[in-house]
RNA sequence: UGGGGUGUCGCCAAGUUGGUAAGGCAACGGGUUUUGAUCCCGUCAUUGCGCAGGUUCGAGUCCUGCCACCCCAGCCA
């Protein structure tokens, strides 16, 4: 990430954090941190944000502090935890340490009794219900609790019970003192203690009473020396309540909260309570299920860290709502792999032809370049024999002069190798295509023929070399550009060919492909080695992408 | 009807103190090509920057008033 193409073009917040290092402020230090939840898998929208709180540091000589923001035993686990840590670093980034909301339980105790000392946060007993009822609405003020007035050493023996745990879960909260009229909801007295029987996976059994979002974030911000404090534009209400808790406190460290919009991709969703759904229904295989915008998702579909950092950055950091198009993720993707993926001859919907006047058993060895234009990539060697497998979409009993490829009566070369002719067609009972007896012009290897115009150049694989292979062709997941805006019930908008599996042959170079590495299948698209189900006995191929399709423009506008 | 935000090309987005609208993606032309890929060239907001007024020699940038959309009423984060 140190390269300097993979800086961020200009936004706000990096404005922000220059002027403050011009400034001198926090003596010109830059410290971030990445305060993830552990209660389900990252996704692209995390991305932004760790590619930004990362990015910001490191352009600015500072660094950054992955913390746990763990302060829900109800809904985290391990699990998360390694799941979370696992994707950052295959994402390319290196935290300074890794710290634990739960890391601070004793010192955030400390300043509740400090506040309660101080008068600024007392024991409610109310229900849940009724402090809903006394927080009053979004137009009407709320009302004070009956026990807001309770006398601090009442609070203090009752919050060191609550610790002790003395109470049922639900019998008793510690709420902030600030204003049950206040405009912002978020001022109206929130809690920030409750009481939870439960065990938690860093701390066990240790607290039965676990500290609340708002007033956990700020002072463990605080207490690590964070300078900006990114976070998405949902928690801009809290800031004035951020700012409150640290300056009662008066913590020595105040940083500054700065908040940008998060990002909205198409015919997808990024709630984690909805792919976490999308998981436990069963919809998809698993959180890194190659459909899924989650980090582990795009990593099996064959996305590469850098392709995903480029991303993050030409997506823009703002405050502006924005729907982000599929075309610049595929787009990313297409770059990266344009120039890292050797190039190799794959095809996903088998056809037979039998090239007639060439001889049985014969072999010819034909040296091919594994890319096009960077010679370093090397060469191998593929063999031309009398039956090779080209894909159904490349041939045609009729067709008119657009279509460049394999057509009855008419000539096409096969890429690298000769220029054959389709002689006739065999159909088997249903009329369906079984094969195509071809002929072949022997001189036409390395060079065109003379007088004649071939039609275009089509992709192959030997019949008798090639492998068998599962090629996994995905579509989004959504039928709908943005399935969260829509009212429907999501699973009617779950598009049912998402997922299209061929049984394709793909030459035999890829016997010993390795798991995530990735190809370029001429012609197809750029495909991945699945990391889950691909073996050398069994291949199993993700498509990342298809390549560019001129061709499906002029087909859609009738060309052909 | 309270508070907090946002509105610049189909999408994303630059636009530091007002000075005469970057760039990327997409799209559309054309060239090269044994991948209809890549690459290269060109077009793509002609008083237009949510709308309406105003200030100014001059406004996307300042002022006023509207409009639209998003977020907030978890003992979630």
């Amino acid at each position: 990430m140190s390269s300097t193409e993979e800086k961020y073009p200009n936004n706000f917040i990096r404005n922000i954090i220059e002027q403050d290092v011009a400034d001198g402020k926090n003596e010109g230090a830059v410290m971030t941190r990445f305060p993830p939840e552990p209660n389900g898998y990252l996704h692209i929208g995390h991305a932004k944000a760790i590619c930004l709180s990362f990015g910001m540091a490191e352009e600015f000589g500072g660094e950054t502090n992955l913390r746990f923001d763990d302060t829900n035993p109800l809904k985290e686990s391990v699990e998360y935890v390694n799941a979370i840590k696992r994707d950052i670093e295959w994402l390319g980034f290196k935290w300074k340490e890794e710290r634990y909301a739960s890391d601070y339980f004793p010192q955030l105790y400390e300043f509740a009794e400090q506040l309660i000392k101080d008068g600024k946060a007392y024991v409610d007993s109310l229900t849940a219900d009724e402090i809903r009822e006394y927080r009053g609405t979004l137009t009407e003020p709320g009302k004070n609790s009956p026990h807001r007035d309770r006398s601090i050493d009442e609070n203090m023996d009752l919050f060191r019970r609550m610790k002790a745990g003395e109470f049922a879960d639900g019998e008793h909260i510690l709420r902030l003192k600030i204003d049950m009229a206040s405009p912002n909801m978020n001022m109206r007295d929130p809690a920030i203690y409750r009481i939870r029987h439960v065990e938690h996976h860093q701390t066990g059994n240790e607290w039965c009473i676990y500290p609340m979002y708002d007033y956990t974030h700020c002072l463990s911000d605080s207490l690590e020396g964070i300078t900006h404090s990114l976070c998405d534009l949902s928690f801009e209400a809290h800031r004035p309540l951020y700012d409150w808790v640290l300056d009662e406190l008066a913590m020595n460290c105040h940083p500054q909260q700065i908040e940008f919009s998060r990002l909205n991709l198409q015919f997808t969703v990024m709630s984690k309570r909805k792919l976490r759904q999308l998981v436990e229904e069963g919809i998809i295989d698993g959180w890194d299920d190659p459909r899924l915008p989650t980090i582990s998702g795009l990593r099996r579909r064959g996305y590469t860290p850098a392709a995903i950092r480029d991303f993050c950055r030409r997506i823009g950091v703002t405050k502006s709502d924005n729907n982000v198009e599929l075309a610049l993720l595929q787009s990313v993707i297409r770059e990266d792999l344009e120039d890292s993926a050797p190039r190799v001859m794959g095809v996903l919907k088998p056809l037979k032809l039998v090239i007639e006047n060439f001889p049985e058993g014969e072999k010819v060895a034909l040296d091919v370049a594994n890319h096009p234009k960077d010679e370093t990539m090397g060469t191998r060697s593929l063999n031309f024999t009398r039956e090779v497998y080209i894909d159904r979409e490349d041939f045609r009993e009729e067709a008119n002069k657009k279509y460049k490829r394999l057509v009855l009566g008419s000539e096409v070369r096969l890429r690298y190798g000769f220029v054959i002719k389709a002689e006739e067609v065999i159909k088997d009972a249903s009329g369906e295509i079984a094969e195509v007896r071809c002929s072949y012009d022997p001189d036409t290897l390395g060079k065109n023929p003379e007088g004649r115009k071939v039609r275009g150049v089509i992709h192959w694989v030997s019949a008798e070399e090639g492998l068998p292979a599962e090629i996994r062709v995905y579509e989004p997941l959504f039928t709908v550009d943005f399935p969260d805006a829509d009212e429907r019930d999501y699973h009617e908008l779950i598009n049912p060919e998402s997922l299209e599996v061929h049984h394709g042959i793909v030459e035999p170079s890829l016997k010993d492909a390795t798991l995530e590495q990735r190809f370029q299948f001429e012609r197809e698209g750029y495909f991945c080695a699945d990391s889950k189900d691909s073996s050398p006995d069994n291949l199993v191929f993700n498509r990342v992408v298809g390549l560019r399709d001129t061709w499906a423009k002029i087909e859609k506008a009738g060309g052909a």
